[in-house]
DNA sequence: ACTGACGGGACCCCCCGTTACT
DNA sequence: AGTAACGGGGGGTCCCGTCAGT
C-alpha cells in the first residue's frame, strides 16, 4: 500500500508510460487492462483508481503529450523573433520530426495515435480533436505564408491558402512515414533535405539573375 | 439445401461488402462475426465456410481493392503514350483522387486501412504490404521524375530522389486527409488545384523562353 | 455438441431446473451463471445460448411455473359444477398448499420469490406483477363471496369486498409462511385446518337454532 | 482530525439511514459500500470504521428498528389494563400498519426485509430470527386468545391455536401487501376495517342477548 | 475518526471456432 | 452451402477489505 502523495503521482506515471508501451506494442483495442497492469508492476485495481477506464487513460496519455507541443509549436510559427517567414515553417517542420525523433514517449503516442488506433465509436471524438488540431495548424501556417506573400517571398501563382494547404498535407504525410517502424526511422535522416526542398518548392525565383534560385 | 455456384458467389461478395461497411464503423478489432452476419444477413457458419476467420476476410477486400488500383497507377505513370512526365504525375495523382472521390468501396476500404485499423500482431504483415507498395510508388516515381530531369523539366537543385519522395509524401499525406468523414469530403473538392501546384513546385522555371508554365 | 432439436429443447429444460435449484440455494444475486452451468452439466455459452441473460432466465422460470397454476385457480373458482361457493373457495385454498407441499418445482420457484430474491431496478417489474395476480385473485374472489352473498351464506356485516379481501390477505401470508424452510414443512400440515376456520369465520350463523354454526 | 463523540455519533446514525435508503432503492445483495458512502457523504473507509461489513451494517439496521417494535407489540397485547382481550389484539394489529403507515424509517425496513432482501448464505440467520420472531408473536396471541376463551368470547369450535394462527398468518399477509410499493399506500387505508372484520370473524356470537356485536 | 491508495478477486457478458445436421 | 447448438476462454469492470497516514 503506498503512502504519500508523491508516491500516489510516481504510481500514475509509471501507468501512464507503461500503458503507452503496451499500446504500441498489442494496439490499443487488443491491450488489455492485465498487461498495462504487470507492465507498470501495479494491479488493476490500482489502475482503475487512477483512471475510470481504459478510454480515459489513453485521453490522459494523449493530452500529456499533445499539449505541450502544439503550444511549442505556434510559439516557433508566431514568435517575431525570427524575421523570415519561410525560415519558421521550415524550423517549424523541424522541430515537429526532431521531437518525434528524439523523444521516445512523443514518437510511441504518435505511433499508437496513427497506427495502433481504430477511431470508432467513442474515439471518433479523438478523430474531431485530430481535425481541429490539423485545421489550426493550417490557419497559423496561412497567416505565416500571407507575411512571406507580403514580403515577396512566395513562387508567382501560389496563394497562402493553397501554400498553407499543401504544407499541411505535406507534414501530415511526413509523420505517417517518420512513424513508420524501420522505414520512419530510415526516413527521419532525409527529413531535413525534405523539409528543406518542400519549403524551397514555395520559395519565389530570385529575379534579375539568370534563373537561378537560392 | 443446396445452391448454385452463383448463389455462392453471391453470398461471398454479400459477406464482404457487408464486412466491409462493418469495419468502417466498428473499426475491425471490435467487429465480430456476429456484426458482420447480420449486416450479411446470413449466419456466422456461413462466413466461416467462405473464410477461415476475420483477418482472412480482411486481407480478401484488401486485395480485391488494392490490385487493380496499383495495375491502374503503374500503368498511367508508366505507359509512353503521354509524352509530359510531369504531366503523367499530375494525372496519376487525380486519378488517386478520383478513386477515393468516386468510388465508395474504395474509398471505405481505405478508410479502414487509414483510421480503423490497428496493425498490430497478425495485421503487421499488412503494413509491411503497405510500406512495400510506398516504395513500389516511389520507384516507378523516381523513373518519371528522371525522364523529367532529363528533358530539363525539373527545378534547379531538385534531384529526382528528392522529388519522388516529396510526391509520395504528399500523396500519403493527401490521401490520409481526403479520407476524414466531413473534412476530406470538403478537401477532396479542391484536391485538383493542390495537385496542381504541388506539380507546379517542382516545374523549372522557363526563363527567356515563351515564358510557358503549365 | 448436441444435435437433434429435441436434445435441445431438453438442455433448455437441464438449464432452467438446475437455474431453479441454484437461485434457492444462492439466492439470484449470489447465483452465478458458472453456477447453473455446472449444476446442469453445461457451459456458459449453452446458457447464454438459450437465453439473454440471467434476469432472463429467472423471467422464463416464473412463466414457466405460474401461468399454469394461475389458470388452475381460476378453473377451480368459476368453474359451476361447484355449487356451493364458499366451498370453492375452500377447495382454491387447499390447492394453492397442495400444489407447494407436492409438487417440488413449484415450492421452489414460490421460495425463490418469496425469500430469495430482491425485487429492485429490473426486477422491479415483476412486483408489479405480483401485484397485477393479487388484484386479479381479489377479483375473482369477490364475484365468488358475492354469489355467496346472494346465497345468504355470509356473515352478517361481511361485505363480499372485505371477504375476498381478507382472504387475499390470509392466502399471501399462508403462502409466505408455508414457503419456509422447516417451519413451512409443519406448518402445510396444518394448513387444512386453518383454511377450515378460516372460511368458517366468513360463514352465515344458521338462525333459528340454539346459536351454534355448522 | 479528532472529532467528539457526537460527531461521531452523528456519523454513525448518518450512515445507517443512508443504507436503509440504499438498500430500499438497491436491494441488499447489488448495494456496494460505495452507493451508501456516497448517500451519506462519506468515504468506504468511514463505514468500516464503524461496520466490521455490509451484513452488520444491515443486523443493525434490523435491531435499531425491530426491538423496540416488538417491546410495544408485547406491552399492548399482555399489559393488564386492557379489559378486553380481543380488543387487545385489534389494537395490537392497529398499531403495526399505523407504526408502517406513519414511521418511514419502520416501513423502508420492514419493506427491505420483506421485498429488498435474499435469504441465503450469511443472511439464513436472519430468517431463522424472523421465525423466532414470528412463533413468539404466536406465542403471546394464544395467551391472549386463552383468556378470551376462558370470557366466553371465542366463536364456538375455535381454538386458541388455530386463532393465534390464523392472526399471525392474518398479520404476515397484511405486512406483506402493506408494504408494496402503492397498492400498499392504498391498502393501509382499508387496513382498520380489515382489522376489525378479522377480529369480529373469531368472536363470538351473543345470542338471545343485547345482540350487540362490535 | 476518517481518508486516500492499493491489492486482489470475482462475475457477467461476449466472442470465437467447430461439429453434427440438413 | 449453410445452420443451430455448444464448448471454451478471456477481458473489462466493479467491488471488497485493508493499511499507512493525518
Amino acid at each position: 500500500v503506498r503512502r504519500t502523495k508523491e508516491d500516489a503521482e510516481k504510481t500514475r506515471c509509471r501507468i501512464m508510460s507503461a500503458a503507452l508501451r503496451t499500446f504500441n506494442r498489442h494496439g490499443i483495442a487488443c491491450t488489455t487492462m492485465e498487461h498495462i497492469a504487470q507492465a507498470a508492476r501495479v494491479t488493476r485495481g490500482a489502475i482503475y483508481w487512477h483512471f475510470t477506464n481504459k478510454r480515459e487513460l489513453f485521453r490522459a496519455i494523449r493530452e500529456d503529450i499533445s499539449l505541450p507541443l502544439i503550444d511549442r509549436a505556434d510559439y516557433t510559427l508566431l514568435s517575431a523573433r525570427e524575421c523570415d517567414p519561410l525560415d519558421r515553417i521550415r524550423r517549424f517542420l523541424l522541430d515537429v520530426i526532431h521531437a518525434i525523433d528524439q523523444d521516445s514517449r512523443v514518437r510511441l503516442a504518435y505511433c499508437v495515435m496513427s497506427y495502433k488506433c481504430e477511431y470508432v465509436g467513442d474515439l471518433k471524438g479523438e478523430l474531431a480533436d485530430y481535425v481541429r488540431k490539423i485545421e489550426h495548424a493550417r490557419g497559423v501556417l496561412t497567416r505565416v505564408y500571407k507575411e512571406a506573400g507580403q514580403r515577396g517571398d512566395l513562387r508567382a501563382g501560389l496563394t497562402p491558402d493553397v501554400a498553407a494547404l499543401e504544407t499541411t498535407v505535406f507534414l501530415v504525410g511526413l509523420m505517417r512515414l517518420c512513424l513508420l517502424e524501420q522505414y520512419g526511422t530510415r526516413l527521419r535522416k532525409q527529413a531535413a533535405q525534405l523539409i528543406e526542398q518542400h519549403v524551397a518548392g514555395r520559395l519565389a525565383v530570385a529575379v534579375g539573375r539568370t534563373g537561378k534560385r537560392v
